[in-house]
DNA sequence: CACCTAATGTTGATGGCGTAAACATAGAGG
DNA sequence: CCTCTATGTTTACGCCATCAACATTAGGTG
């Protein structure tokens, strides 16, 4: 039969790997990091406890894929948030609120994909789209300068990375209009613009 | 004997409980928080591997007293720092600054702190010390309006929090001219401030 | 002082985990 | 058809958290 689809029950799964890897996402999505074992992920897809290793040299492999999932996702979902603004000062605030609420509806997925596990040295956000949209937004709002433009950004990131990590930390309520307060465009985010570039105003 | 001064190798120990949150701290030191076993931890003290049993109900028992140290080292390490600012915009940038870099040099306890662990519906920071002045910081800041000060409260702590824990995970340089930069009360802390309240001004 | 009890530690076992080694099967290409 | 290689399976090891049953000891009461 084709290799496309998987069979049911035949000795080879047909895409175990993409298979491990939905299991492992879905189980993210209810559970914790901590409780997602090679084994159970393993039993989800009806394979033995072995087979994992055909397709990731260890647990950290898998894990790793799946951060790169989260990674993708999020990219998506804040280009989506920002589509819907018409200018940068906007869009600016809507990947920033998009930031925040992705990790809000994928806690677990979220803390993996900036997680704890021992990702020697890897960068993952940095060269990721989502970063790209973030950079591109704080050079339209800093108006040329280098430093000033980097700082922006960062200090952008770190505001929405913080929050949302605090509301998944169960420090802040996950209150939708905290969020909007905390990244509002008009205090914060344009406190360097003001005197710059300006696409508009109240 | 007395009970204070450790038997080195009597049957019972003297103080298990702070030798093992002892040797979990050090642990935290060098090591990743998955890292840290019960077991390991009874070998460390020189204790059979149950004993930790009698003094912790379970594993998570144990991280969360380790938890709230951290959270009680950070405040004092803020506190410390905020003593050196003699006036309130430089001790509320100095908190923030303490903030990062207590990150910076204890990852593992400041992750867990703040961690993924199920603290289940745990709020820790909310009453703290550490809050408790970042709370003062901000109503000197915001000069009355109650939500104003909260907002500008929770955006200081999102920021440093947001830059630690980048920093932590490698999305960003631990780089201290950075936290200082990000962490600048003429750009980001004075935002709301400028117009109201002012202890001081270049 | 002797004694009892509660606190503290130990041994042993259970079931789960990540992972390595050796073996089995099946699909692809000669 | 037959072999080679990719993919799964079985078995096994050592680690872990945790439970139950047993051992020791410290400290208060007579």
């Amino acid at each position: 039969m084709s290799t496309s689809k998987a069979a049911e029950r035949a000795y080879h799964h047909g895409d175990l790997r993409s298979a491990l890897l939905d299991a492992g996402l879905k189980a993210l999505e209810t559970g914790n990091i901590s409780d997602i074992s090679l084994r159970q992920l393993a039993r989800d897809v009806g394979v033995s406890a072995t087979a994992v290793y055909r397709h990731f040299p260890d647990k950290q492999a898998l894990m790793q894929a799946l951060a790169q999932e989260g990674i993708d996702r999020l990219g998506q979902f804040q280009q989506l948030a920002a589509a819907d603004s018409h200018n940068s000062g906007d869009a600016f605030a809507a990947t920033g609120r998009a930031y925040v609420r992705f990790a809000l509806s994928n806690p677990s997925l979220f803390r993996l994909t900036f997680g704890e596990c021992d990702r020697a040295g890897q960068t993952l956000f940095g060269e990721n789209l989502a970063a790209k949209m973030l950079q591109q937004r704080a050079a339209s709002a800093s108006g040329g300068d280098a430093t000033a433009e980097q700082t922006l950004m960062i200090q952008a990131w770190a505001v929405v990375h913080g929050l949302a990590m605090l509301m998944l930390d169960r420090q802040l309520p996950p209150d939708d209009g905290l969020i909007d307060r905390v990244i509002d465009a008009r205090t914060l985010f344009t406190a360097y613009s003001t005197g710059n570039s300006s696409d508009e105003s109240p």
